[in-house]
RNA sequence: GCUCGGGUGGCGAAACUGGUAAACGCAAGGGACUUAAAAUCCCUAGGGCUUUGGCCCUUGUGGGUUCGAUCCCCACCCCGAGCACCA
């Protein structure tokens, strides 16, 4: 194999700069959204414009995503592959506070920096859909929405606790507070109340469950948003109060209620005032405030002592008959079940530490094989779904699952209680008490009260200010921009106040996938026609780190949608599957860990077809893999082969007679690297292009119906260079215009076959048989072979096992 | 603590989801070409024995099922990600 050549060698730079001109010369990457005969809408989670642009492990993403969308195109399919920025939010805020740059202006920087990447990698996008969530033509959309839902009755505003950083004087999202303090200054963090606006997702919860089970979606992602989602079976049960009315608290237990020796609520509960009997009253009211200056994060973490106070109230166990002492303590959260609790110390772990800690009755009323009513609780015994109940009057002796259903039955013919279901998702807080986001369009008149923006003044603009920072009265910055604050009421005229929180970033990219074929629509957030023909999105691929919050908000966004009648279809991502991450020193790549690799010098000194190459060929994409800069070298050599091999094959006389062993070498090549590359085994695809590639090598061969099949197949990977191969083949389209190989199942078999011949398991030899030979052909070729004779010594075959084509195991003495 | 992933050569990884463990690539060693280097090309290569014919061992650890286990089952160890007092 002499590499000949008078010709050119394979300049990436020059090849790469000169098809990105072409692709935009041409509109290659620009799908005829209204006329497309086969739509295929290919997403990649927009990106967050940060001031350091993209690193590796982002373009590895999006390279990956690019890959399937060409792929997809090389398979006659329309494909529409958008892009756009999510350029609002606390990140790009606390950046631009640090380095005391406007958000507004930082931000186009930004943009102006990403998109250069995004070009420079060779991704499929369609730019004339590009679309930033700061636009006000865009965010016009995301207040639109905001009435929809408030329209509805989905959106509603009520007191709810947030962080609050008595040092920095502000709101802290909780990510920001590790251990207890400010991720910033160290503060101890504090909680207060203010009222905040919330969507109603807890109203979709059972939805967004069902749904899950015919979505295509990578199991990890849906597994997380089911355990997000939380459902529990149970019942609400009511513990009468002597002086009238009840406590009702939620149990996934029912089954252990013989065993409620006390009761506990959480330190907010309504009824603490009203239970709490005179001489408690210091203790309660001083614990209750120190509950409400503690912070969110470290009150959930329960690694402290369960600490708590008795109120003095009993209330009656309906089961029993007996009073019981009713306590508040913050194990206790008010936003799950009803805040309050039914207290099993003896099978619940938490319950059992408080009642250790505070002295309280502990009854066993579950026993397990060989234990009986009396035997003694070291521990909370927590696994005994499979035990019997004990000390439990007319349920004794009943399995804990049966009674589980059992003493709700009888709960709910006396009045005590009923089964109910119960789901961990909280409503969607979407206020923020920031400068850099949608200001959310509502209007409070003394005299009408809340009113919202009428549609026709929309967008409610972000007004330029120079002072963006949150102050000390953990209002936004906006109010204290007094003519953007002060408006006249839209319904009386009379001097009104804005709304001055912003709303949540999720909310920006929980639909920005429906604006992307209507971005040009000026009038309307998306066309019914644009959205009928590449609604939903075909394949969504994005990070695993939005496999929760992102995923189910969009999907609660179009389920709210369709109810209201604006989409026809509910659920927004027919396939989602997540990818991997790209490791460097053992640790995923972020700025933090300081291991970020800035993806720039690697594309101008190799290429981006090269780098594309080498991302992919990493590791499995939904699994990722170890970043070293060694390997590079690997997919450039590869293209660097094939560049002379199509040289080879352009002079070569088209018709060449081709080897049956090349052949099927070729089909199966074009058999795996179709199934692999559909199924995002980009790796092994690459793997199977190199050994077709040896295998020419070594048998000398340029065909060029081979050589072209192998072009094409490079294609999605590294683009600009497939372009250029397939214009010196002699083509005057653009390879992604031409058809995917195609093989032929007669052709991905050999005549004959290599079979494995062991010995008791143990692989002895390999004999040649025509394929599809049957055992006695197979047997008779193996016992005429030295080795396995040798290991046969004469011994008798007890047993013969054939797996056609591929082994045969003798089984002897 | 809970829920998902995952542990395979010097390194990244592959193995038709029970059938030749290590494909493909990187790094390495030897050779060719060259005044030289780079590039390119050819050869070697999991470990250990070896009488040079071969033989034995090897997929985190220990058991099990099977003619046969990287793959299935049980117990344990380690790494990564997410959730975290959810009653």
């Amino acid at each position: 194999m002499t590499g000949t050549s008078t010709e050119q060698g394979y300049d990436p730079t020059q090849v790469e700069a000169k098809w990105r001109a072409r692709w935009a010369e041409r509109g290659t990457n620009q799908p005829d959204l209204d006329k497309a005969e086969r739509p295929f809408y290919n997403l990649m989670m927009f990106p967050y414009p940060s001031a350091e642009g993209l690193h590796v492990g982002n373009l590895f993403a999006f390279t990956g995503s690019d890959v399937f969308g060409r792929f997809q195109r090389l398979q006659g399919h329309d494909v529409f592959e958008p892009i756009g920025f999510d350029a609002f939010g606390i990140h790009s805020e606390n950046y631009a506070i640090k380095i005391g740059v406007h958000p507004g202006e930082l931000i186009p920087r930004n943009i102006v920096n990403f998109r250069r990447q995004l070009e420079r990698i060779g991704g499929m996008f369609d730019w004339r859909h590009e679309l930033a969530t700061t636009d006000p033509a865009y965010y016009k959309w995301t207040q639109w929405l905001f009435l929809q839902l408030y329209r509805a009755g989905k959106a509603y505003k009520r007191p709810a606790a947030v962080n609050w950083c008595p040092f920095d004087k502000t709101v802290l999202a909780n990510e920001q507070v590790i251990a207890g303090r400010c991720e910033r200054c160290n503060t101890p963090v504090e909680q207060r109340i203010l009222d905040q606006w919330f969507f109603r997702i807890t109203d979709y919860a059972e939805r967004l469950l069902q749904n899950l089970d015919r979505l295509d979606w990578s199991e990890t992602t849906a597994t997380a948003q089911r355990n997000w989602l939380g459902r529990s079976e149970g019942a609400e049960i009511a513990f009468e109060l002597p002086a009238g009315g009840a406590i009702r608290v939620f149990t996934t237990r029912p089954d252990t209620l013989f065993g409620a020796t006390f009761m506990v609520l959480a330190p907010e509960h309504p009824l603490v005032r009203e239970i709490t009997t005179g001489e408690r009253r210091y203790d309660v009211e001083a614990y209750v405030r120190a509950a409400a200056s503690r912070d969110l994060v470290s009150r959930k973490i329960g690694e402290e002592d369960k600490t708590g106070v008795f109120t003095g109230a009993y209330a009656r166990n309906p089961a029993t008959g007996e009073a019981i002492p009713v306590w508040i303590a913050d194990y206790v959260l008010m936003e799950y079940g009803t805040g309050a609790i039914m207290a099993v110390p003896g099978h619940d772990e938490r319950d059992f530490a408080f009642a250790t800690l505070h002295g309280l009755p502990i009854v066993r009323v579950v026993a397990g094989a060989g234990e009986d009513a009396k035997t003694p609780l070291q521990e909370a015994y927590i696994d005994n779904i499979e035990g019997r109940l004990v000390n439990s009057g007319q349920f004794d002796g009943q399995p804990a699952l049966e009674a589980k259903s059992a003493i709700t039955r009888w709960l709910e013919s006396r009045g005590a209680g009923k089964g109910v279901v119960q789901y961990r998702l909280h409503d969607w807080c979407i206020s923020r008490q920031r400068y850099w986001g949608p200001p959310i369009p509502i209007i409070y008149c003394e005299a009408c009260g809340t009113v919202p923006v009428p549609e026709k003044d929309l967008p409610v603009l972000l007004p330029n200010i120079p002072d963006f920072r949150p102050d000390d009265t953990g209002v936004s910055p906006l109010a204290r921009h007094e003519e953007w604050y002060y408006v006249p009421c839209p319904q009386c005229g009379r001097r009104a106040r804005r709304e001055t929180d912003v709303s949540d970033t999720f909310l920006d990219s929980a639909w920005y996938f429906l604006r992307y074929p209507s971005t040009e629509f000026a009038d309307r957030p998306f066309d019914p026609a644009r959205t009928k023909k590449w609604l939903p999105v075909t394949t969504y691929i994005g990070g695993n780190e939005h496999a929760v919050l992102h995923l189910l908000y969009s999907r609660f966004i179009c389920m709210a949608l369709q109810d209201l009648g604006h989409l026809h279809f509910e659920e927004p991502f027919t396939r989602f599957r997540a990818h991997g991450l790209i490791i460097k020193d053992g640790a995923k790549m972020s700025k933090s860990k300081g291991n970020v690799v800035i993806p720039d010098d690697y594309i101008a000194k190799w290429g981006a077809d090269t780098f594309r190459m080498y991302l992919m060929s990493l590791g499995p994409f939904q699994e990722g893999g170890d970043f070293r800069d060694a390997g590079i070298s690997g997919p450039r050599r590869f293209l660097d082969k094939v560049w002379s091999l199509v040289g080879d094959a352009a002079r070569c006389a088209p018709g060449e007679e081709i080897h049956r062993h090349i052949q099927v070498k070729w089909h199966q090549t074009k058999r795996k690297v179709t199934e692999d590359t559909a199924g995002l085994k980009y790796n092994t695809a690459i793997a199977a292009m190199m050994e077709l590639l040896n295998t020419l090598r070594e048998e000398n061969c340029s065909s060029r119906e081979i050589v072209r099949d192998l072009v094409i197949m490079i294609a999605p990977f590294a683009p600009h260079f497939a372009e250029e191969c397939w214009e010196r083949l002699g083509h005057h389209t653009s390879v992604f215009d031409a058809e995917w190989p195609s093989w032929d199942p007669d052709l991905v078999v050999e005549d004959e076959v290599e079979v494995v011949v062991q010995v008791n398991g143990k692989t002895r030899s390999r004999v040649r048989v025509p394929r599809d030979a049957d055992e006695s052909t197979v047997v008779a070729a193996a016992e005429r072979d030295d080795a396995v004779q040798r290991f046969m010594a004469g011994k008798a075959v007890r047993k013969r096992v054939l797996v056609p084509n591929r082994l045969l195991n003798l089984v002897v003495q």
